[in-house]
DNA sequence: TGACTGAGAGAACCAGCGTTCTCTACGTTA
DNA sequence: TAACGTAGAGAACGCTGGTTCTCTCAGTCA
């Protein structure tokens, strides 16, 4: 099996069972078990467990904001943009096995001993505000309105992982419906030409 | 020694390393250690470590609201109390030793195995709910505000523990204080009279 | 005084798990 | 065909940690 795939197979195993059952309670052997490679050929690919959950978070940190960049470039309207985050986040909230945010829940579990888990999650943080940040730039917004968008995303997917209430992405929505249109009466669009 | 004198310092030892380090990476022999009560009487006053997160996690949330709920009755104006919500949020955020919600933490590490930890989580952020809907109540404030508070501060904890960012909190503030503003828009204050 | 109760200290037991090692088998090349 | 390198399966190792057991001792009551 070619090194590439078995590396695809590991991190796709890693990313079920870490995000399903939390780090710890996933073993090297569960690991093996699910993706069908060997120990051996397993610590060839990642020297401890510590390197695969750095691997694991990293890999979804892609693909993650991948999948909401893609969202919400399917709209052209720079506000609705914004409003599209959370829809997206919605879609997010209500596929099968949603359990809250990677991160939040990895540092919750291993924030405070495993300085490698604390950076990932720090890291996946900014780039999300960062990218929020882009996305009120571009509707010529205050960056104050992507801090507060930020809060609320974070708050929906903690809500939303440990409540489990179905309406908790439209509530977000509905707030940043309102700081937007605040945003906007404060600051309004630059002046055509 | 008394049995509620050795139980007070049990949780006292329990709630300073489950916070500090995570749950599962106290053991029961930290807790001995720390408390000084013998790992016999431990085990007399509670029967499993599962039974002993789950006191811990009682006892602060029983804490965690009252400490909220004292701040917030120094403040006499309905809508000022809503405000003071995000204030305590700062003040909480600046003790030393600060980490993130301790339901948020433990439900990233033990939800998903733990139905204790995840009940315990559960019941805490339903309080915390519930306790914002009383004051949106009492400034005669729709209950939509009561949830996009819920968010708002939810974020503001997920934040600061993860990024630390001392503004965070004064963030939640800010877009408290939009919010609430809007919703003062659309449903005025009952008249008067 | 002498059996008994309860407490503390710490060893012991047992299971889980990260990591490494052994054994076997198979494919490759001279 | 025969030596060799590599891979897989799974046992083994060492450590941690939840829970229980043992031993000792102080205090109590007949």
């Amino acid at each position: 099996m070619d090194r590439e795939v078995a590396r695809g197979h590991v991190l796709d195993a890693a990313e079920e069972l870490f995000y399903g059952k939390g780090i710890q309670a996933v073993g090297m052997d569960d690991i093996r078990s699910l993706s069908g490679v060997s120990l051996k050929r397993l610590y060839q690919l990642f020297a401890t467990k510590d390197r695969l959950v750095e691997a694991y978070l990293e890999r979804r940190d892609l693909g993650w904001r991948r999948r909401l960049a893609e969202h919400v470039e399917t709209c052209d309207d720079p506000e609705g943009r914004i409003i599209a985050v959370f829809d997206w986040l919605e879609l997010w909230f209500g596929e099968p096995g949603f359990r809250g945010c990677a991160w939040i829940n990895s540092y919750g579990e291993l924030g405070a001993t495993s300085p490698t888990v604390a950076t990932q999650a720090r890291r996946h943080k900014q780039a999300f505000g960062r990218y929020l940040e882009t996305l009120t730039d571009g509707a010529h917004l205050p960056r104050d309105l992507a801090g507060h968008l930020l809060l609320l995303a974070e708050g929906a997917m903690v809500t939303a992982g440990i409540l489990g209430a179905p309406g908790t992405a439209a509530q977000a929505r509905a707030a940043a419906r309102l700081l937007l249109e605040s945003a906007r009466r404060t600051r309004p669009p630059a002046p055509a030409g």
